[in-house]
DNA sequence: ATAATTGCAAATTTTTTGCAGGTTC
DNA sequence: GAACCTGCAAAAAATTTGCAATTAT
């Protein structure tokens, strides 16, 4: 269990009531929209606008605090900064799972004459309870 | 020099001039963003409506001629659709350069219990260029 | 006390839709 | 000729902005 307050300080935003639900909520789901955390949040937070999710969203990211994860088609999900890593994003039933990197994988992935400094990666398919769902 | 009327008509869509337009534009520049389109193409073709970019945007992704590059904190850029490899994307100078996925990348890839269907790889970083401009 | 943040409403931007006229096969 | 496509204008959806009141440090 995280401590948001301090995640949000270290980082340089101020510990609002409003922030601490986003990136609670965030971290349960592991990936929420917009609409998502917004649907979330108000449950507790019923005064909480739209406008405030979008402001903190942006300031978010600008501060390391939290990534973006777009997503074929769909709008684009967020999820709390940790090393890269891979989602595993079932076309049947929506689900993202992540999926360590492996020291071996990212030596792969390594590229000349390109520096890279974060990795994105999708992998869309189909899970296993999809798959046996047949 | 791809023939794009054969491309749409082999994925059941008629070839219209707009559509091959909006075809060798994408082609030409490699990724681009539907306003990217809409301005490159009206230059040959003025009377053509973003409306119809959008349109053909989501029946050419439906049909398989095309494929969606979603890239962080921008809108989506659009590619012709072919096999799946990695996006370099600078974040200095914003180009996006594909590099092959091999054989053996793909294998190292592949993850137990999730059949894929593709992958969407994006490294973002600084190329070569850029870098050498410090 | 100060500077930052919130929530509202309005503005802007982006995307979708309906339909009359035109085009493709 | 039938079915499909285009471009327009209007509608809907998504995002951003300005500002007065409130809140965090």
């Amino acid at each position: 269990m995280t401590d948001y307050i301090e995640l949000l300080k270290k980082n340089d935003l101020k510990a609002t009531i409003q922030r601490t639900g986003i990136l609670k909520s965030i971290d349960n789901a592991g990936h929420f929209s917009i609409d998502e955390i917004y649907e979330d949040v108000k449950e507790h937070y019923p005064t909480l606008s739209l406008a405030t999710i979008y402001k903190n969203i942006i300031l978010m990211i600008q501060q390391g605090v939290i990534v973006e994860v777009p997503i074929n088609g769909e709008k684009s999900k967020y999820e709390l900064k940790k090393d890269d890593h891979i989602h595993l994003i079932c076309k049947s039933c929506g689900k993202i799972k992540d999926k360590e990197i492996t020291k071996e994988k990212e030596q792969i992935l390594s590229i000349e004459n390109f520096q890279i400094t974060n990795a994105q990666i999708n992998l869309y398919g189909i899970c296993k309870e999809c798959q046996s769902k047949i």
